[in-house]
DNA sequence: AGGTAGTGTCATCACGTGCTGACATCGCTT
DNA sequence: AAGCGATGTCAGCACGTGATGACACTACCT
């Protein structure tokens, strides 16, 4: 393993375990083992579990443009890196509160930046009532929609296409 | 404690629990003790942590007509329960995949027959095309919302009434 | 060459987990 | 009262967890 490459591999390999298993359920043991790395350096480089956690989101949340999630060609590439990567902790995030209250706020921030906010221009541009909690409503169900795509609950959702799945989404929220 | 107490103490305390914390966070110890029984108890009657989640899906599905969400009556009181006991091992079933088979089919069920199925139902009945994908779509945003509601990412939503709420969404999924 | 900081390895700890087996107690039937 | 099964209690085990400290190796600078 060369100088500092193994910092990056658990990154992703973080990035995808939480996505894939959730926080808990993932141990220190799996990240390192699938970034081909000793499960120690977790502590050293990024202090404990809950830290590389953070690490990992505050990359998920540096990804891709600010735009909002209702222009199709976003919608389409969000679905798509859900496909091959899973959710990400960002999503998780949506949807279960952490027990660690870093962790918790760090999701709440990288949530909002990422998808949040840019809805609530939109919805101020278009000079929608309400645009916070149209935003977050929004956001949340589109959530919804993400992770209930990989857990296994929703046979016909997980066959849909990304095409099929943009063009039903799009129209749910239109109204 | 009475004889017989304990079994339904035990689905209580853990339904409560599992919709707060998930299933991982949420220890046989812990449930034991909201519920003011010894944790042995759980491996008796249930069998097992796993057994006991499965008990508890099983009381929660068991509640209420079958009437589907959109209903506004159904949805205000689906989210006045969340307000008061969290939104269940049902919901979470519905965003994250359960390590056990056995569990998840479980979940899978409980959450079709309580929800998807009445949706496809009223779908059909409107003539509307692929009414499985769209039940389970909305019932995937429907959770994503519901479970939003609690997992402290969503201030607007959090704060916001049951009324204004049911009314947001109900506009939103009316499109 | 030698020193130093960064990087990787190993053995091990302290703790919480789900679960089990042996025992005590209660309530009913006979 | 005696027997018996259902119900509850207690101590403890086996395991996996996150984390730590001591040590070895490597790359780079002087």
């Amino acid at each position: 393993m060369a100088r500092g490459q193994g910092r990056e591999a658990l990154l992703r390999s973080a990035s995808t375990l939480f996505a894939s298993k959730g926080y808990e359920r993932t141990t220190t043991r799996d990240i390192a083992e699938d970034a081909g790395v000793d499960a120690t350096l977790i502590a050293r480089y990024f202090g404990s579990k809950a830290g590389l956690y953070l690490a990992a989101l505050r990359v998920e949340l540096g990804e891709g443009p600010p735009t909002d999630l209702l222009q199709p060609a976003r919608m389409t590439a969000l679905l798509g890196r859900l496909e091959k990567r899973g959710a990400g902790p960002v999503f998780q995030s949506a949807v279960q509160a952490h027990e660690d209250p870093d962790v918790q706020e760090g999701a709440r921030e990288a949530l909002h930046a990422r998808l949040v906010t840019p809805l609530v221009q939109r919805y101020l541009a278009a000079g929608m009532d309400r645009p916070q909690l149209h935003a977050e409503l929004v956001t949340a169900a589109f959530a919804g929609v993400a992770l209930g795509r990989g857990s296994g609950a929703f046979p016909a959702l997980e066959q849909a296409s990304i095409e099929e799945l943009v063009a039903a989404v799009t129209e749910l929220f239109a109204g």
